[in-house]
Formats: C-alpha cells, sequence, structure tokens
DNA sequence: GGCCAGAACTGGTCTAGGCCATTGGTAGAA
DNA sequence: TTCTACCAATGGCCTAGACCAGTTCTGGCC
C-alpha cells in the first residue's frame, strides 16, 4: 500500500494496456499520466484529442478526463479554448524581479514587449493605499491600469498607484514616454532605487481573466511591490497580476544587513 | 501591510435573492461568493457545513458544491479531511526571500520552526547540477532533503545539493550544528553571499502532497536557489517545495548594474 | 469500566447523461 | 461573390445519484 503511488510515478504505460489495474490510484490521475506521455511529443499549439473522444479511449466519462485536463491546464501544460479545443501550451517565461521596467525586461528576454493602458484615473487613496505612499488618506492619487503583453500575448494585469501632488501632470506626461519610469525619470528626475515585493498565488477572477485571456480559477501571480527613491520615499504601489502558467520569476538575494 | 485587495468586479450580488438569475455567473461561482462570505466572520479552525448540507442549502447539486469549495482549497482559504469535515484555513506566512537560513526566518515571525532531516545522501551529480556546483560531470554530490515546519506543520520541502570534495565531512557536521548554514560557517569559514532564486506554481505530485500534507494538485510554489559565496563560488543548489497556500514571499529588488 | 463492532457521519471518486456557449464550416439566399 | 442562417463539434456547467475511504460516535458485550 506503501508502494501505491510509487508504482505510478514510474508507470510503464506499455505493460498496462487498461487502467482498471491498481484501485490504489485514481483513475483521474492515470489518465493525466498517459496524457503528459502523450503531449511530451507534441509541439505547442497542437490540439490533444477532444474530451469526449478521450472518455471513450480511456474508458472513463467525460467527468475524469476533465478532472486530468483540468489540472494539465492548471499547471500551464494545456490550453482549452471553448468551441475549439484543447491544445498543448508553451513553455514558462522567465521574470527577473528587478527594478527594471516591464519593457526593458521582456526585450532582454527577445520578446516583443506591448503595453495596452486599460484605465488613468485619479482616485482618492483608503488608509491603507495612502500609507503605503504617505500621503493623507482621501489624498488624490493616480492610478494606471495596464495590460502588459509579450509578442501579443496578454502576460499581465498591472495596477500602479503613484501620489498625484507628487507627480503634477503625470498623467499627460505618460504619452510622451516610452514607460511610466522614463517619464518618472525625464520629467521629474526620480529614480527607484529600492523596492520590496512580495509573491504569492491567488485564483483568476473573472474579470482578471478576461483581461489576461485565461480561464475563471487559475492560479495567477500576485506581485505586489513598493517602490522608493533614493531618499528612501515611497514613489509607487504596483499590484501586478501574472499568468502563472507562463511566468516565473527570478531574484537575487543578498544577506540580510544586521 | 503589503496585499491584495478584493477585485471588485462583480455583478451586484446584493440585487439577486437567489442563485437562479443571469446565468452569465456560473452557479458554483455565486455559491463561493456565498461561502467567502460566510467563513470571513469565523476563525481559522472553524468547520463549514459538509457538502451534502450545502448542496441542499444552495440548492444545487454536490457536485457544484464540491467545484467551488475545491477553488476555496486551491486558495488556501479552507482545508479539507476526509471523514471529518472541511475547515477555515489559517491565513498566508510571509516568507522573506533573503540569505537566511529558515531557522532565523520563521523565529523572526514568532513561529516555532523545525526540521525534519528525509534523507542525506551522496548522489553523483548529473550535467546540469555539475555545472551549476562547479564541479566535473559525475562528481559527488552531498545531497540533502529536509522537510522543514512551523509551529509542527509541514511547511516545505527542500533539498540542497553541495559539493562534496569542497565540504568533507559535512554529513558528519550536520548533527552538531542547529542550520546548515551555520555548519558552513562554522565548519569551513564559507559565508553566503549572493543567490539567484527562481519562483514559480507548479502543482503537487502525491509524493510531494504526501509530505506536505496537502492534496494531490494543489499548487506549490517551487523557490530553487542558487548560493553562492564571497569570491563568486558556488556553494549550493537548493530546489524548495513550499505549500503555496500557507506562504508568500517577500524580496527586496535593486536597480540592476548597467 | 474497558473493549470492540458497527452505524452514521465526513470527504473522495466516478458515472451517464443533460443543456448551454462558442466556434467553424456549409448550404442557400441576396 | 458575399452574406446569412443554420448545423455540427467543441468545451463549460450541472444534475442525481452511486460507491469507496477515512473518522467519530454509540451501544452491546465482556
Amino acid at each position: 500500500m506503501l508502494n501505491g503511488w510509487e508504482a505510478v510515478e514510474e508507470t510503464d504505460v506499455t505493460a498496462q494496456r487498461t487502467l482498471e489495474d491498481s484501485p490504489r490510484v485514481p483513475k483521474y490521475y492515470q489518465v493525466k499520466k498517459q496524457l503528459l506521455e502523450l503531449i511530451e511529443a507534441m509541439p505547442a499549439g497542437n490540439p490533444v484529442p477532444p474530451e469526449r473522444a478521450l472518455a471513450t479511449q480511456f474508458g472513463t466519462s467525460r467527468t475524469t478526463v476533465r478532472q486530468a485536463l483540468t489540472e494539465m491546464v492548471v499547471e500551464g501544460r494545456l490550453l482549452r479554448i471553448q468551441g475549439k479545443g484543447t491544445f498543448v501550451a508553451k513553455p514558462k517565461v522567465a521574470q527577473v524581479l528587478q527594478l527594471t521596467s516591464y519593457t526593458q525586461e521582456m526585450r532582454s528576454h527577445g520578446l516583443h514587449p506591448a503595453t495596452r493602458i486599460l484605465d488613468v484615473s485619479y482616485i482618492n487613496a483608503d488608509e491603507e493605499l495612502a500609507e503605503l505612499l504617505a500621503i493623507r488618506s482621501g489624498g488624490r492619487v493616480l492610478r494606471i491600469e495596464r495590460l502588459r503583453l509579450a509578442n501579443g500575448e496578454p502576460m499581465a494585469v498591472e495596477t500602479a498607484h503613484l501620489a498625484a501632488r507628487r507627480f503634477p501632470g503625470l498623467r499627460r506626461q505618460l504619452d510622451r514616454y516610452a514607460s511610466l519610469y522614463e517619464a518618472l525619470a525625464s520629467a521629474y528626475d526620480v529614480r527607484l532605487a529600492e523596492a520590496e515585493a512580495t509573491i504569492e498565488t491567488v485564483l483568476a477572477t473573472p474579470n482578471e481573466a478576461r483581461l489576461l485571456g485565461v480561464d475563471v480559477g487559475l492560479p495567477l501571480v500576485l506581485h505586489c511591490q513598493h517602490s522608493f527613491d533614493a531618499d528612501g520615499h515611497p514613489v509607487e504601489w504596483v499590484r501586478s497580476l501574472y499568468r502563472g502558467d507562463r511566468y516565473k520569476f527570478v531574484t537575487r538575494l543578498r544577506p540580510p544587513r544586521d
């Protein structure tokens, strides 16, 4: 019994033709294993058989096939499109966690970056945001919501917050510069010197899923960044949602100062 | 506190008393929304009603309730135990990404850390590992697999790799010191100066799930760290699997050197 | 009192089907 | 030729049950 799952890890599919044996392992997991082998030899974008066909082929119900497929979609190995089919997904992109702009970062990976501005507006800071930006509660904050793309594919939804008073006219300046950081440097002589970032996994809400073109409930990487200038004043607070199935993060670490 | 906030995109839930209307929103998602409200006022560890009761209460099938519950389990908001019930989970623990030992890190959060050594053995480096540790391919490598706990709860499975020739007798030294980093510093006068870490989301395999006490297929955070000493020589390569539902990562960023 | 068998729960897996929403092709109409 | 209406195929969501696997309580037996 202890070796129950061990047997599956090294599943010799050639040996077992049916899924009937070893009831210790869920059937959907056996289906998944076989599907993983199947798509291993397939190039990205290649379609896998439709769910109903797989159900027949494996001798299970469609529900069970979907359970296996869902896990693989969550893992970023498959991509489901309603009405079209299910396809082998592309491998993950690495994102270096440093104070570069998204544009620079993507170019250094040989990808073609693009940004679509979804919304630029002024809001009033709630208590939490006010503290992050070191302004008074209720103070005006410029909120910039952008969709980040790489090679035309949505990669992240980024919502930046900056104190309106500190960067007057920033809204207009945005049109003149390629990136926010460039605008801050050129128009306000502000450069980011340090930041604190948190990374955690969350699941896509319907709205976020729509923007990123993924399914509701898929794990995303929530990356919140609090950036400071050389004087230690807060400059921005950014909440970014990356596609967990397309991204991985890279960061350089140093020992803590004692 | 650096945190994500609840996205405000939903259709007006207050307007709809029942689950019948607005077919745009899946029923399981409406169930999830209501469950989120339900557990908001509940302390961690508190049980939610059993699935069959919820199905009756919401007028849906148990399958639909399970779909909602499953998402909440994946998000780390609920904890399911077969035969016992489903319970409100504890909030995430933040993990600072810096070159501290796990032991130090947990203590600084007021948690009681513990480490269970799963396996210490010598292996032969494959090509990839040899390059990471700057040794010849096939060279001896000490492999340390440890289970990290906080307040008695499994938090991560960590597998460290160090060149055997560079740290002779390290296997025995491990017993004498509280942490690996302490052993390196005291017995070999080696201190970590820098590291490169990658972070990505993966799903738990049966083996990993068993060790961490989570369900197969739950998202984990894969954290790989390549550490160097002050001379720039590689010291260790560590592959850590954290519970994605219990952890979030914090890191400090600096501008890239040009 | 103490032990054990079993009932009565819990969540875990699975079936066999239903209908809906989206997509892409096709046949017929303009 | 171009457009439109329809149809077939896909994945998305849902039902109403079934049985299995753990956990906990309970009642009878010693």
